[in-house]
DNA sequence: CTCGTTTTGTTCTTCCGTTCACAAACTCCT
DNA sequence: AGGAGTTTGTGAACGGAAGAACAAAACGAG
């Protein structure tokens, strides 16, 4: 009963269309490494956070909410209010007091923070049943990613066609990568190969790395990677499931 | 040049057969709740990492190695070493001063701990591209988890053999649950179906899930939930990469 | 047996993230 | 116009995790 509750139509919020909303009104004279012009530092706890807000905000804005307070949006993305309202502060005050958030302004606005009012181009190496599987996850795509290319060194998939795209051998990395000014690579390799695939990457001027290999990665600095490990996951839950049932006993 | 450094061949550790070395001479008298026998409390941070440590320690066990110190264990996991040290102290004492950890014996209180000494049923929802990929995934049964089931609403998948599994209708979800004995579920469905499978799962008697649908999931109590969101990741990535390019700008 | 070397296990300090609680700001009703 | 009712934004308290540093324990040499 939490979407009908409020009695209002109120579209007269006041968006602030200037971004730089600097809350400090002296000018702040420190140009340190990595300050933002119109905010402070932004936690990392907050950033991975930001994609979660999105995904509520667009769940929200497809079903006619035009307005929502932190207690909704909260509630939609699994979080606790006063950690959302913190977080959204960070970016700046894009809330109105007494009213909630301007929904499809805020989803917006932290789409601008995160980089995704364009475009990403993304590579994907390996592929195997992962890397057919994250070809065809139409959840990039809606989400501002394009995948660009497929590598594989096995030659015997350069015929198929994956996701519509053709699979290229994967010594045409840096060509792929040059031509479509690609800064996004994924491994979906076997283990073995992933620290070979991500030294090819880094030589061909790729700066993040989002690695579905079970192994440690080890790259220069300036180079970000993220990884995703299937089996910890359930490790994870494999262990509190034990607990559980030790518990019983 | 890190694996050859030290002259030895030591195998004469002492493993402490007993595995409830309690630190504590007095016997703990609160029996409060989770509170294992013989150690203090895991926080959750460090349960995340031991998965980490598993899979360097199959590692280094498979190239030969059969003591290592915890410089090199968090080198070849990528932690810092008093990270790793005082992790593996929550579970106990299982190094030896002067000398390191026995690879071998490190693991297998490990997987222990984690609960891998026996292997774990999984059932998967959701048979698309990705489904069949993590039905296919063959990190996961070697370690010690059993894809005993495929299920999907699709009907017309009812003929295919998926990684050598039938893929039965999702009505016969909790039936496989009861005759397998399985405790952990994976949702690889559309974002709309999620929340209905979750609940299927828990009604069926499910108590972990694995989620890789897009959605925040609601369960009740005692039931624990992970999730992995694919473009979650490359959207952290993006950020980064957006912040990299206005830092040249 | 004793000393020096190595490496663990743990304590202490510091930092980061979460939560609470409240003042400021806005709307609505009378 | 003023007061009641909401809801944001944030200062402050709290808790947990990370890293530095060190004492305790084991080994080897002499």
């Amino acid at each position: 009963m939490r979407s009908a509750r409020r009695p209002l139509e109120t579209r007269k919020l006041t968006p602030r269309t200037s971004a730089t909303s600097s809350p400090e009104p002296v000018a702040t004279a420190d140009a340190s490494a990595g300050q933002r012009p119109g905010g402070r530092e932004i936690p990392e706890a907050t950033i991975s956070r930001l994609p979660i807000y999105l995904r509520a905000l667009t769940g929200l804005v497809e079903r006619g909410t035009d307005t929502c307070s932190s207690e909704e949006l909260a509630a939609a993305a699994g979080v606790n209010s006063a950690k959302l309202r913190k977080d959204l502060s960070y970016l700046g005050s894009y809330g109105t007091r007494g009213v909630g958030y301007d929904a499809a302004y805020l989803h917006y606005q932290i789409a601008r923070e995160i980089g995704l009012t364009h475009d990403w181009p993304v590579v994907i190496v390996g592929i195997g049943n992962l890397g057919q599987a994250l070809a065809n996850y139409s959840g990039f795509r809606s989400r501002g990613f394009r995948v660009v290319g497929l590598l594989d060194a096995a030659p015997e998939l350069a015929e198929h066609q994956v996701a519509g795209l053709p699979v290229r051998p994967f010594a045409e990395l840096a060509g792929v990568v040059r031509e479509q000014g690609v800064a996004i690579g994924v491994i979906a390799t076997p283990a073995a190969a992933a620290q070979d695939v991500a030294d090819q990457m880094v030589a061909a001027g790729l700066t993040s790395i989002l690695n579905f290999a079970p192994t440690v990665l080890a790259v220069p600095e300036g180079v970000d990677v993220r990884k995703v490990d299937l089996s910890m996951e359930l490790q994870i839950l494999a262990y509190h499931e034990h607990r559980k049932a030790e518990a019983l006993a």
